[in-house]
DNA sequence: ATAATTGCTATTGAAATGATAGTAATAAAT
DNA sequence: ATTTATTACTATCATTTCAATAGCAATTAT
């Protein structure tokens, strides 16, 4: 699981490591749905199969882009956390999930969601802060 | 070349229709450096392969996404044309652009663009303008 | 009339994805 | 304390997609 560049373009750039069928989508359950373990995310509509996840989640932790760790009561479970730059994939989120809304409704019967309609920048700051929060109550040590 | 979508979910939809390798980077050609042909594409520094191109174009003409014609004084070269609903991805290139351009300079040497630190609508308008005027002075026929 | 260009298609090999089964560690239930 | 269940994976193999290259037909340039 190698990653290459293709070119210095920032978008092809930016496409090369979460341009792929999956990771957009583990983003959105973490950044949206507050997802955080391996079995959350195999559990959403999609079905990504385990060794495509673990492939995923195994790259994003490479480039610092999501961190794995364990909460102190818990030896079991595995928790993924975005960094801060991934949370800053949320104005991107948004974007994606405008247009989808707005433009593909005549090729598949799309999910409403709420609150969309919402001015752009109220929203992604309200996800951000959601998703801060989320992470401070789970996890106290946790610094921003 | 079939389009199964995976979920009711806006963003995995419209992964499911620009979320591969390379739609998008085709997108930004047309969008931002205005190209038109084949050929054009073909020469881009991610070096599409042809087949993957030709595939590519088909099915977005096939969602009605891009429109195939001929310019009237040139019957070899076909040209691709943008549909409104594309052009609409100006804000999401622009906000991949700016993502990459932040945050991923450790992992990769990434081009300057011009112009993406001014106001996000400002340069998301100019886009969609240039790419309007642009259509408008090589088809003359052509109606917004 | 010949050569070059354009827009592809065809082919073949490589890589990624998908489906399913299975395993080790921990936790819960009895 | 022992069995059962859960979690987080890995392994395997079939299928699909992608990549590299060659080649061809139609049009245009020389």
């Amino acid at each position: 699981m190698k990653n290459n560049f293709r070119s210095g373009c920032p978008i092809a750039s930016t496409l090369d490591v979460v341009g792929d069928k999956w990771s957009l989508l583990i983003v959105r359950d973490m950044l949206l749905h507050h997802k955080m373990t391996f079995k959350e995310f195999s559990a959403s509509d999609e079905q990504i199969a385990p060794s495509i996840l673990s492939a995923r989640l195994k790259l994003l932790t490479s480039y610092g882009l999501v961190t794995k760790q364990k909460l102190a009561n818990n030896k079991k479970e595995n928790i993924y956390i975005l960094s801060d730059k991934m949370i800053e994939l949320a104005s991107l989120l948004v974007d994606i999930s405008v247009w989808g809304t707005k433009h593909l409704k005549e090729f598949n019967q799309i999910d409403k969601i709420e609150g969309l309609d919402l001015d752009r920048s109220l929203i992604i700051s309200t996800i951000k802060e959601r998703y801060y929060s989320m992470i401070q109550r789970k996890i106290p040590t946790y610094k921003k």
